[in-house]
DNA sequence: ATGGACCTTCCAATGATGGGAGGGTCAAGC
DNA sequence: GCTTGACCCTCCCATCATTGGAAGGTCCAT
């Protein structure tokens, strides 16, 4: 099985394949003699794992650690759960960061009346400062969120 | 005043000060004898507009359309509002997305007894397909929200 | 004059993904 | 046997906003 057929298979793209194998998320598949990588049901296995968990939201990293405790039968199940409920916290936590900024914008918006005169609350508000809303400062891990 | 103390004062790195003249959301300051980068209030206004803008999501291309209706005195405060609503939207969108993962999980989670017995039902949604929830496919724009 | 706190430019890295160039391989149809 | 198109390979580059650092110049106080 080519890289193409895997692709397809597992809903993973050829580029992030290799790149899964690059970064050491997965092992590097045998070779035919030709140099293709050879993919069997195991490896489709696991990209299909990779695929669910990224559509979880889970990062490249905490898959790997997902994925040990997968390939571990003595794991306990409390791990998973662990890292789990700490990908909702953090999830959520992203959630109210973006709520909050969407928000303030909301109430800004809500006072522009929105017509052809040039004076607008909106930008106002970006101008002078803060008047309206937004009263905390946003925390950290905000950053990555735009 | 040196970039140092428009950092300080717009609470915009002075990294990124020198990156927004960089990309053109900026125009280049004066320069001192020696060089330095020469920032007057005006300039620390705009810095403070930019930081504002930042803080509520947007991005630097929006910022810069932002910035020359915050400069256009003849603009009409509705291309303001459709801007900020828009984004709203967009914001929205997020917290949607990421709330779906987040409930996913959850509903995982409260099926794994937490114990140190290997069975999970969290791995083993993602070993094995999606049983327990995910309904629907997650859409596109989803995949710069991790 | 020496040190420390500035400033300058340039380069690299982040994370996940896509795009493309340049070149090799394979299978089908002629 | 040759051509064609669909694959595959490895590199390199770009994204976006941000941070870090290196190498070197400047300013000010001691």
């Amino acid at each position: 099985m080519n890289i193409g057929d895997a692709a397809k298979e597992s809903g993973v793209s050829a580029k992030m394949i290799r790149y899964y194998e690059e970064v050491g998320l997965i092992r590097a598949p045998a070779r035919n003699q030709n140099g293709y990588r050879a993919y069997d049901k195991s490896n489709i296995h696991e990209l299909k794992f990779i695929r669910r968990a990224r559509d979880l939201g889970f990062t490249v990293e905490q898959i790997s650690g997902l994925m040990h405790l997968w390939r571990d039968r003595s794991r306990a199940s409390a791990d998973v759960k662990r890292i789990a409920l700490e990908h909702v916290e953090a999830l959520e936590a992203k959630t109210r960061e973006i709520e909050e900024m969407a928000n303030t914008l909301k109430h800004l918006a809500a006072n522009c009346h929105g017509d052809g005169r040039p004076d607008c609350p909106i930008i106002e508000n970006l101008a002078e400062g803060c008047h309206h809303a937004s009263p905390t400062h946003l925390g950290k891990g905000f950053e990555k969120l735009r």
